[in-house]
DNA sequence: CCGATATTCAACCAATTGGTTGACGTTTCC
DNA sequence: GGAAACGTCAACCAATTGGTTGAATATCGG
């Protein structure tokens, strides 16, 4: 199941939660160490990682005492396609522009 | 000025607004016939529009008595970009990718 | 077992959002 | 001039959002 449309541009729409998905390109993080470089508390981060998680942006998988969030890029699949379908990506070719990435990532 | 990834998700991220979009992909439109379709009030709306408009995402003339509505979608450009930060398009080189671009639009 | 660490829960709050209705200003047409 | 069409404005409302604080729950290390 891909994530509705909605949930994912409204999770994209709080600078926090791009942050934080930012961040979470680099590594997997622990929720305190995401947690660390905003000002605000970490009960307010704890939420943002839940809204993400909800939106299927991220997972988290708890091992021991510590929460590990990990980044989900497949659930920006549909957003992206949906955006491909404007402007100077209307006319491109999916099948194309797959097989431009095969090449390009080889 | 590109518009701000907040502003333009947070447009996004609603059904009617992105709805409203992808009838502007089809053609200019007024006011009254962009709101036909849906089952809400007209000033509803007007308001959908303004919010559009104030993200950039389309631009409002109005003639005569009618105001038409024209998609803009370079707005969507920066917001683009940045989720092709992630995922399967995570290592593109952007410059090879207008490449790509040009050659598929020829 | 005890204290520290990691994280969430619950209650609360102010601001924003998406909708409504009714009145209002323009422009057009007869 | 007056009615109809086009669209916005203003006031209001309920629901959601993004934040706070304080208490609660696990888990780890000594």
């Amino acid at each position: 199941m891909t994530p509705a449309l909605d949930t994912v541009f409204a999770a994209l729409a709080d600078p926090t939660r791009r942050a934080i998905l930012s961040m979470l390109l680099e590594d997997d993080m622990a929720v305190t160490d995401v947690a660390e470089p905003f000002e605000m508390s970490l009960a307010a981060v704890s939420k943002h990682l839940s809204v993400l998680t909800a939106t299927g942006l991220i997972s988290q998988e708890k091992r021991g005492r510590v929460k590990w969030c990990k980044l989900e890029p497949d659930a920006l699949r549909e957003a992206s396609v949906w955006m491909q379908g404007f402007g100077q990506m209307g006319s491109i070719d999916l099948d194309a522009f797959e097989a431009f990435l095969a090449r390009e990532l080889d």
